[in-house]
DNA sequence: AAAAGTACTTTGTAATTCAAAGTTAATATA
DNA sequence: TATATTAACTTTGAATTACAAAGTACTTTT
């Protein structure tokens, strides 16, 4: 391929969004607090990069009650699940310039 | 450590300066001619993420003339490449979540 | 009734990115 | 000598992105 760096997804060039799908690559499902706790940020930034990642269809949200709290929780779909492996692909070949 | 993702280097964050610094660790030194090609920016584009690693002590830069033109050449210093090796850990944990 | 918790949405600001145009200094060409 | 070209920038301006803070809706707890 001509330009190695293109095939880098945009989607994933924030460290925040990075960091939810390497979560739910490695978690069936997260919910929003757990996220919000690990990636230390605020409730509205958090809730953005979500919707990001919902408008490509990369995540799917379940919408629940536990107990008696709501609770919203996060899965990586099918589609975002190979979005970001061919991420991580472009990544390595990048650094190990194979191609 | 707390929070995982604020190990990754926010210089390394851009896809241009990813790749310019990819190519830099895989070769002793790059002039700007060929930087611009692989990576098919403007030059003016290359030049500000070029300087902006240069700021930052992570590359280093060299001026000649080859022939009759001019010829500037850069190269990953020491905490460049420190930096990267760095950066690609914390990549590499996060996405394993060995940590 | 008041306070608190969850998951947002909205707002406003600051930072980032980029292309395009302008600049500088040298060489090459007419 | 004047003009054009090349390399490597710098500047400008516009668009996008990121973020914190504040506000909202709905519910539960006190």
């Amino acid at each position: 391929m001509r330009n190695f760096i293109e095939n880098l997804n945009k989607a994933f060039e924030s460290r925040v969004r990075l960091g939810i799908m390497s979560i739910l690559m490695v978690n069936e499902t997260v919910d929003f607090g757990t996220l919000k706790e690990q990636l230390q940020i605020t409730d509205g930034n958090m809730a953005s990069h979500l919707s990001a990642l919902e408008k490509l269809k990369y995540i799917e949200i379940t919408k629940q009650f536990i107990g008696k709290k709501p609770n919203t929780s996060y899965a990586a779909s099918a589609l975002g699940k190979k979005a970001f492996n061919d991420h991580l692909d472009a990544l390595e070949r990048l650094i190990n310039k194979t191609n």
